[in-house]
Order: structure tokens, then C-alpha cells, then sequence
DNA sequence: GAGTGGTCTAGACCACGCT
DNA sequence: GCGTGGTCTAGACCACTCT
């Protein structure tokens, strides 16, 4: 039985929150758990419906839980379409939101660069994994990512040469390692394209490329993948909209 | 009296949230303005408090109102830091904000070419407002904007030449116009630099730049303003965070 | 029909700002 | 001390899903 104290610890909605948090962020509730109901975790708690339903209310709103009329709530779970659609903000000029597809140039286990593990939080010279890999857009070579993780979270990856990696990783890190990815933060730049990457691309060198550097992290805010793409947006464009 | 319908119209919080944007979209309430408290709405509205409560924490969600706990609930106001905050997504690569300086090159009344008519919902040839400037980030030029605006909405709005345009036009718009900025949408792409754009930031013709096109909306989704900015990414990025 | 979330009510007490 | 929003409760009825 876990505690709440009355006015202790601050409101007793955010403490419910707290609790749920760590229950799903712990993996005792995984990705799509149907969760217990209100009244039940009011019960539970010691807590009315109301103050239960103001903390899935929050929780609901940071996308963590999803809740379906006469089934119950359960745990946002990463598909496909919510995985683009979270965290892929390129669209076709036409508006047309495309599935990328993915080669894999390489993918090995390395000591970190010192910026590498200055954004994951790591020890200096950690090892991590360097994935490197382009993604077609309407069939037509578009970005050029660099993905880096914390080796340690994630132990088989890249070991066998002959894996295969699907399109979209955050699935694989959630269904075979169970690390969910929950927000991520991106800054764009404008960069000329190296040699290197304007070949893959097929452009020629120097070439305007849009570079998004982005840090993604976890429900609790450790950072788990540290990624560069440099993007053609030639027939594409980066999305943001803001209220 | 304003009439709610009891289950014809849908949930009463979102007839009461339709009403309250009516009243603040409306002009009746301008940015600012101290709106009545949730018990008074209630009584007004014969709902209960909760129903109030919910229908104002939903547009408290989207900024179109703010709380102050033991005041009263006030309409949005776009102050300098909440429009930097909210609408400008440049940062230094140090993660400070930095307060951009502007200087405006032209500001003239022209009929609309037929993107600009198109984007901003006018009819074709209507007469438009180009703004042209360059923005500073730490006294270096680091931004070229072109800025347009439907005619009709900003009457006085560049007929004086001598006139001097602030450095947020939001609040411009906000202030003498009454016309509140409240979402955006953008897309970003990476593009080389004009000439005439390279002189003015004072690089080489071709330098790859951040193109932003934003179309900005009022609350009830009229769009008001069509920018298209072109950045140098050298000390800053574009900052985006997603959950 | 039983169980779930979705909406709505009425009322309580607290924390805060003002005067 | 009064009025405001902030939290919390207890209970009602509705809409939906499943069996």
C-alpha cells in the first residue's frame, strides 16, 4: 500500500500522477497495459474519483495514457502511425504526410565522442552504438541520419552483422528493450552538404541541407538517443505548428 | 441571456468554451480583460461551477486565458517575452534567447501576388502590405523577413512613410489593430542565399540559410499573416520540442 | 446487465491578493 | 474579511463496450 499524505506532499492529484508515472516509467504497467479503473485506483488510494480522474486528466494530455469509452485506460503504446505522426515532422510539400524507408549503411559499437557523451549523460569514453543510415522519401534518397545510443540500454543491438533494423526504431527500443520513447528536443540548422553526404544524397556537394539534432528521452527524462539528420527539402519540409 | 441547450448542442463545458472564445474573439473581451468568475459565469450561465471550470481550463490549455489564483482570470495579453516566448523559436547555440533588433528596408501597399491571396484567404489582386527587414541577433544581421499582410485589416498601417514599426509586430497588431495572433503554422527548409539576401547578411551568395514560412492565425483561424524568414544558422538554431 | 469513461452537480475547505 | 481561483469530495446520470 503505498502512502499519500494529506497535505504533505502537495496536492494529492499530482501525487497520484507521481505514482502512476512511476508505475508505467518502472514497467509495471508496459506499453499498451490496460490500466485499473478509476474507481478502483480511488479505492486503492484512499482518493475520490475525481482526484484520480484530474491525474489521468494530465496524464492523458502528455500523451502517456490513452483512454476509450466502456474499455478502460491504458498505456500510449508507439505504433507506426503514432510514431510518425509524434515524431517525423516531415511532410511533402503537398501536404502528404510519406513512410520513409531505411537502408542501413553501418551500425557499430564504439567509444563515445566527447560531445556524444556529454548529451546522453554518459561517462567519458562510454561505449555507444553509431548507426548510420539513409531514409528514401517517395523513393528518392532524402536524409542522412546518424543515430547514437547508450550501449549498455541496449545490449544485442549491432552485435550480429547481419541484423536487420526496421523502419522506425522507436518500436524496436520499446517491443525489444523496453525503453519508450517520450519527448525529444530538436534544433534546426541550415548546413552546406559534405562530400560524403552529397553523394548518398545524390545532390552536389555544398548544397543547401536542413540538419535537425535531435536528443530524445524517456518518461522520467534520461536521454536515450542522440540523432542527426540532414535532410534534402527539396519536395519536403519540416512541419511545426504552435499555439 | 445567452441560451444552452441542455443535451441538444453537445457537452455544456463546450457550449460554455464556445461562448467565452465568442466573447473574447469578438472584441467584447479584449486582450487583458478581467472576465467574470467562474461562480458569476455559472450563475449567468445556469451551470454549476465545475462545468465553468472546465470549459476556462481548456482555453487556459490553449493561452487563450490565465489564471491568477486569488485575482481573477484575465484574456491573453501577447507581452514582449510571451510573444518571444511564444513565436520566435530562435535560440543562441549557448540556449540563451536573445532579444532581436529590427531594421526595416521597405513597407509598401501592393496588390497581393496570387500565393500570398491564396494563403491568406483573399480574393485574387486584393491589396496586400509587404513589409521587408533584417533582424539582428547580437548586433549581427541574422535574419532577412518578408512580412505580408491583408490591406483591409491594417488600415493606417504603412500609408506614412516615416512611420517606425516595433520590434514585435504582434503586439502592433494587438494593440492598434485588435487583431490577437494566436497559432501559427511553419515550414522550414534549407535553402542557398540570393544575392541581394547574402548582401544584406553579409555572407557569400549560395551560404545555406533556415527558411521559415509561417502563416499566422487569429483565434477563429482567419489567417493574418504571411512571413517568410530567412536565417543564418551560424550562432543560433531553430528550437523545437515535442512530446 | 455490468463495468468503464464522460459529463454535471453541489458543496466543502484551502491559498492567495486586496483593501 | 471578502472574493478569487485551487483542490477535493460524493454522488448522479449518460454513452459506450463487452459478454
Amino acid at each position: 500500500m503505498t502512502t499519500l499524505t494529506t497535505p504533505g506532499g502537495g496536492p494529492l492529484y499530482l501525487q497520484v500522477r507521481k505514482l502512476l508515472t512511476q508505475r508505467i516509467s518502472g514497467g509495471a504497467w508496459p506499453p499498451g497495459h490496460l490500466i485499473p479503473s478509476e474507481l478502483r485506483l480511488a479505492r486503492e488510494l484512499g482518493v475520490s474519483q475525481g482526484t484520480v480522474r484530474k491525474a489521468v486528466d494530465d496524464l492523458v494530455g502528455n500523451n502517456v495514457l490513452v483512454r476509450q469509452q466502456g474499455k478502460g485506460t491504458f498505456v500510449a503504446v508507439h505504433d507506426t502511425r503514432r510514431a510518425l505522426f509524434h515524431f517525423f515532422p516531415m511532410v511533402g510539400d503537398d501536404g502528404q504526410r510519406v513512410l520513409p524507408n531505411s537502408r542501413v549503411l553501418s551500425c557499430r559499437r564504439l567509444p563515445a565522442k566527447q560531445s556524444e557523451a556529454r548529451a546522453l549523460d554518459l561517462p567519458a569514453g562510454a561505449r555507444v552504438i553509431r548507426i548510420e543510415r539513409t531514409r528514401d522519401l517517395n523513393n528518392r534518397p532524402t536524409i542522412v541520419e546518424s543515430i547514437v545510443l547508450p550501449a549498455a540500454s541496449f545490449p544485442e543491438l549491432g552485435k550480429s552483422r547481419s541484423e536487420r533494423l526496421p523502419n522506425t526504431l522507436y518500436e524496436l527500443y520499446e517491443e525489444r528493450y523496453g525503453i519508450t520513447i517520450h519527448r525529444a528536443e530538436e534544433q534546426l540548422r541550415a548546413v552546406a552538404a559534405s562530400a560524403k553526404v552529397a553523394k548518398l544524397l545524390g545532390i552536389e556537394p555544398g548544397a543547401p541541407l536542413l540538419e535537425i539534432t535531435r536528443l530524445a528521452r524517456t518518461l522520467d527524462g534520461t536521454p536515450v538517443e542522440l540523432r542527426i539528420s540532414r535532410c534534402l527539402t527539396r519536395a519536403h519540409h519540416y512541419q511545426s505548428n504552435f499555439v
